[in-house]
DNA sequence: AGTTTGACTGGAG
DNA sequence: CCTCCAGCCAAAC
């Protein structure tokens, strides 16, 4: 029994920022995922933090709709201004606090495994 | 090799 | 609802 924290190799990362990216490719229109769900998804539930770099600072991750990707709360991401307008356009609500409605976009995916 | 930094999360106040 | 804090962990300093 492992009694610390797996460490992710080179490959692993790399392999998790590839299904990170793939993951959040496949998103729906007017639906949102959040970090922790998708770190999930890639089978590293415990790095939520390194899905939002992935989508960050991966060249080329704007092409993807990484706009519908929000935290556990619903809120948008620092700085990013537009990323609210971006959900808006294609239906995705706001509560009264400024975070999207999760209980009514929110995506969930089974984990088959 | 030690410290700081986040597009995070969960819990406390 | 909001802010603050601890735990988190690869990356960047």
């Amino acid at each position: 029994m492992k009694d610390y924290p797996d460490r992710m190799t080179a490959e692993e990362a790399r392999a998790f920022g590839e299904d990170v990216l793939n993951i959040v490719s496949q998103i729906p229109r007017g639906r949102v995922m959040t970090y922790g769900h998708i770190a999930l998804l890639a089978g590293w539930p415990s790095h939520a933090r390194m899905v939002g770099r992935t989508l960050r600072y991966t060249p080329g991750a704007d092409k993807l709709p990484c706009h519908r990707v929000v935290n556990k709360e619903g809120r948008t991401a620092p700085g990013w201004k537009r990323q609210r307008t971006l959900l808006e356009e294609e239906g995705v609500t706001f509560k009264a606090n400024g975070h999207v409605d999760m209980e009514r976009h929110q995506w969930k995916l089974i984990i088959d495994n």
